[in-house]
DNA sequence: TCAGACCTTAACGTGAACGTCAAGGTTGTG
DNA sequence: CACAACCTTGACGTTCACGTTAAGGTCTGA
């Protein structure tokens, strides 16, 4: 028997994998996932009786997400924490949201949820315009040197401005 | 007079900061400055005769790309000197594109330089292909709140999925 | 010419994000 | 039940990217 679970949370005890084998599953080390359980990060699903970590699936999306965050995105554990501290107030909210009926009730955390999605992704985009703006320049220079091929391919027309974009 | 300079390359000394003005030129502080010089990333246009660090135009912009690279792209110190490695290396070939007049060594330059271009452009398009899915998986999230809302104020016609981009 | 603001190198300190090792408890397979 | 392979909690070490301090040289305006 795969080991006993201590929380009340056991959806399926077949999906709980122990840190070594999440570590496979997700690429990260059992010392990183330790380290960003100490951070705040994230809870494993469970404890075996011995202590040992359980994860769920949720867990590993969870991981991989906090992963994404990092090594794409390039942000701080400590901006991962706000951004997943989000993701949590969102999960609080769906409950407020279920446990009510007022529909001025259930507007306002709607619209609280809203407002947190919508700064996600004011950060991230913000990232990904300035990226976009980087690889604009670079296109530029490819454009610039593609210019000075063809110029040595056919005739010296040079038309010094074209292909903008990929 | 605003300091001589020891480097052949004088273009205009009007034009060379030391490094507290380029700092808050920058936004990086002289540290920063001087730990990018130690780690190979950059070498001021020249010196004083007391060996103070001049600056001149193409170092702010080196610079600041280099800031680019750090903050909005997330890269490592180690990564951009890299990218600005390639970067050399095509200035490097500039000179001799030059030097030659040879339509088969002109091309050989031209797409050598392409190419490390082209590599620059992957790097930075597969950071942004990633963050743009982690973007649209934060906007399928508002798109879903959304339709939540629009089913409180309208009748309840959720229609669920619409809006996927913004 | 000289005070004060700036610069230099050298060295040590710091916070983030882990790596690594020690000492011991847990699991599950033979 | 033995035992290897895993896990636990410390605790200390390491790398990166700087911050900070020390001891001294340089620049410039009054």
């Amino acid at each position: 028997m795969p080991a006993k679970i201590t929380t009340a949370t056991s959806p399926d005890e077949t999906t709980l994998l122990k840190i070594q084998e999440v570590a496979a599953e997700t690429g990260l080390t059992p010392r990183s996932i330790r380290y960003y359980e100490e951070m705040g990060l994230l809870e494993p699903a469970g404890r075996s009786e011995g202590a040992y970590r359980l994860y769920d699936a949720s867990d590993l999306e969870r991981l991989r997400y906090i992963k994404e965050l990092r090594d794409d995105a390039g942000f701080s554990l400590a901006q991962i924490g706000q951004l997943l501290e989000d993701e949590a107030a969102r999960e609080r909210n769906r409950e407020r949201f279920r446990a009510t009926q007022d529909p001025r009730e259930r507007r306002a955390i709607l619209e609280d949820a809203r407002s947190r999605v919508e700064r996600q992704i004011q950060t991230l985009e913000s990232k990904a315009e300035r990226l976009g703006a980087m690889i604009g320049a670079a296109r530029a220079r490819r454009a610039h040197l593609d210019g000075h091929l063809a110029e040595l391919d056919g005739g010296p027309a040079p038309h010094p401005d074209r292909n903008a974009r990929a």
